[in-house]
DNA sequence: TGTACATCAGTGAACGCGCGTTCACTGATGTAC
DNA sequence: TGTACATCAGTGAACGCGCGTTCACTGATGTAC
């Protein structure tokens, strides 16, 4: 079709492999996924992608690690943009991050917390999620270093709290009963990362600022 | 085994396809359930389930819809034991028992969250998950009625927000990277609901009070 | 109480299917001299 | 530049498997009279 005549050696199957997978993971989910299709969407051989990957799971457990980095690389750019921001500010910059990347890669976030790839992505404790962890971690040390929220909150329970937050918005945006928003209250889906963590940013501030995109009456 | 001599005719067997099933998915997980390994457990044909659900979906959309009704329940009973308390504190112990319900139902919470089951649980848009969803509504009316947080955040920014945080908990406890707590930072996985909400709680109160859990430094 | 009969709730064999993975193979590519 | 050869990256057939579901069946149970 649109495909081009290649050589013989495909000379980037790898990579054709990863994306073909990342996209029938976001269309069918990750259970509906089976290397024969990905072989077949590649066009190429069931046996080929054994070339690349030892098995299954390692094709789809370097997608996942792929992932952590890609969620990395968005939370300390969300960082950056709030560079001057206050503290709270920061934390909510990096957490409808959080939101956002899930929504705009949805396959990759299902990977990345799919148990069945633990034993994959574990494999790199010192890599890309820790390094998303730090971030969320060092964030949430300078708020909780903030008088009126440290007398309140514990780093672990601000951790806890915030990845929770994040992560349930995500999910429930994902594969949920908010993926189509919450017409009742008039919440549309794409508003929630922001809906969510601005929320939460006006709960912390010290004293009542401005209120969330959905104005109290 | 420790198996009754039955009649012929089981007399139960719907209840105890739905009781292996349940067991089955805590155990192994939804995508790992087939429904021949369910009959398998229940000393019973593969056929035999065909007489009580038209289908593999059916079985489990029946488990995720009773799973509704317990958590509607679970947070109707934190409900009643906060009576008097006020209006953070109902949001807090019904938040608390939503987290806790997952940990303790594992296998009905990830069913009733399951995409491919939204055709099974959705068909009765006037039940149990209705039910659930009306309690938390109406509780975070009622926080929001409190000048203090009304001024802060809106009803639909505090539906999404609570939702989100006590079903991240539960995910992240469940499935994910908190099922073994966060050992750095001394919080152990029984502890996440209670932490979680409490902390939340904190932070909604109009005066620093009570610090969660853990306390801060 | 007994009997005839309909219905219920099982059985066990079979169906077609797609899967992950392995295997022996072969044509294309890269390298040494 | 040409040639010999090792290696790389594919092919296509085959493996064994467990699955959801259907089917004709049959023994157990319940009901009408």
């Amino acid at each position: 079709m649109a495909k081009k005549k290649r050589a013989y050696h495909h000379g980037d199957l790898r990579r054709v492999l990863l994306d073909a997978s990342v996209d029938l993971v976001a269309k069918r989910g990750v259970d509906e996924l089976s290397l024969r299709e990905v072989a077949r969407h590649a066009g190429v051989s069931p046996a080929a992608p054994y070339h690349h990957f030892a098995s299954k799971g390692e094709l789809l457990g370097a997608i996942a690690l792929d992932g952590f980095a890609l969620l990395a690389d968005a939370m300390r750019r969300a960082l950056e943009v709030e560079a001057r921001g206050s503290p709270v500010e920061k934390l909510r910059a990096i957490g409808e991050a959080y939101v956002t990347f899930a929504i705009d890669h949805p396959a990759h976030f299902h990977l990345m917390f799919h148990p069945s790839l633990l034993p994959f992505a574990e494999s790199t404790k010192e890599g890309a999620p820790a390094h998303a962890f730090a971030i969320l971690s060092e964030a949430i040390a300078q708020v909780v270093a903030v008088p009126e929220i440290g007398a309140r909150a514990s780093q672990a329970g601000l951790v806890v709290l915030a990845w929770s937050l994040v992560h349930g918005a995500a999910s429930l945006v994902l594969d949920g009963p908010l993926a189509g928003g919450l017409p009742e209250l008039g919440v549309r889906a794409e508003e929630v990362p922001e809906l969510v963590t601005r929320t939460f940013a006006s709960l912390m501030s010290p004293r009542p600022a401005k209120v969330a995109t959905h104005r109290a009456k």
